[in-house]
DNA sequence: TTATTTCGTGTATTTGGTACACTAACTAGG
DNA sequence: CCTAGTTAGTGTACCAAATACACGAAATAA
């Protein structure tokens, strides 16, 4: 066979890569982070940041540094999601794509292209582009995953600043679930699940009654309730 | 580089595996089906069934086909799990494993050895021999997924034949949970999830009552309660 | 007919979720 | 400094779901 390649090996290898939605809130909605490639296939077109495994690391550090290398975004929550086989799901060659799903503050992070990527850019859910490969049908999984989580997970926190006020934490909830929440009954299932801890500080922005502000008990670890 | 071999890249390729945890209730007991490897490495150890992907099939496809080379068994429940990554995870040459967990009746099947396993047998998970590779990892995430999705699914059902009695579905129920269940308590949860229908028949076995008996009444989908 | 075994059932209590409206605290502007 | 405007913060009544708990029914075997 192809004798003037470098790697070699007895029997057909997939090539392995890894593919990452990132969502993160802002001006009231989900969005989730596209680049646009630089490269074909599918040139110019929008797809989510990822790219090939390196053979020292495993597929979270691979998730990790392509998203460092297209986007310059680095130290949030990264969780695996699925992994995408179907053989002719990318036209060069036989491609396995091990997705993650990761959740970001708004507020820290300013997405520039870089590498491979021409560009990087929020998009809202609602409002998607046409996308690369089998990317959309991975979108929609990872979002289907985060609503799964909300209800029994402290997975939402991730979309916040350290500290935030519980009028902000329920706008989240609002905006993922797509409905209204009572504001009592939202602070009283809060308080139940003991996760948040009042920072004693009050958040004073317009001219209304300032809010106590709060973090989570356990910043660092997504905590399943229940 | 290693120019005498068949399938060459411009870059490296991991080679791709899947590996299934099948699940099954035996003797009051959980169990796994493991195979003792016939092949270096770990030869003669007892692993998971599992192999390499082929390059037409997509890993859903493979993992149904290994366990069906290896032990002889289809037509399960099965669900990608998870997908391991750790460079060294496997001493022959750089391998990702993409995992899935499965289930079935312990009344149909009597696996059997066949292609690179030269034995396959049942093991309680209390009782598991020496693993190669990170298998017993994977089991342990097997069973934790497994039971979280016993409350909000009709996962268990899988464990039992087509037909069956309350009590043989709770005593399920308890073997998974490892604790004894209130016989009316449970009876009444089934009645409110309304996913069990009578046949209209009895069992009789035994010295005692007959039992009736149950069906699923969506008996081909895992359905996800609540 | 009696002993033994498993099957099948109801009620009272606790707990978690939902529906719902007003006062408190601040700012801006007159 | 008073008023209007805005968001923060709180309690109670009701309903649904989960829990604790005990005994008669239906079969078989001796």
């Amino acid at each position: 066979m192809n004798q003037d390649q470098s790697y070699c090996y007895p029997y057909p290898h997939p090539a392995v890569t890894t593919d990452v939605v990132l969502f993160t809130i802002r001006d009231e909605d989900l969005q989730v982070l596209l680049i646009q490639r630089a490269n074909p296939p599918f040139r110019e077109m929008w797809a989510l940041p990822g790219g090939f495994l390196d053979m020292e690391e495993d597929l979270e550090a691979c998730a990790k540094r392509e998203l460092l290398e297209e986007t310059g975004i680095e130290g949030l929550y990264l969780e695996q999601l699925y992994t995408f086989s179907t053989p002719d799901r990318d036209p060069r060659e036989r491609v396995i794509s091990v997705t993650y799903f990761a959740l970001t503050r708004s507020d820290t992070l300013q997405p520039k292209a870089a590498s491979d990527a021409q560009e990087a850019a929020w998009f809202s859910l609602t409002q998607l582009p046409e996308l690369a490969f089998d990317h959309a049908k991975i979108i929609q999984l990872a979002k289907q995953r985060l609503l799964a989580k909300l209800n029994y997970s402290t997975i939402a926190f991730q979309l916040l600043p350290e500290t935030f006020t519980l009028s902000q934490l329920q706008t989240v909830y609002e905006i993922l679930l797509n409905e209204k929440l009572d504001k009592r009954n939202f602070r009283k299932g809060m308080q139940t699940r003991q996760v948040l801890r009042e920072t004693g500080k009050l958040s004073r922005t317009g001219n209304h009654r300032p809010a106590k502000t709060y973090r989570v008990i356990n910043p660092t670890r997504v905590e399943i309730i229940k």
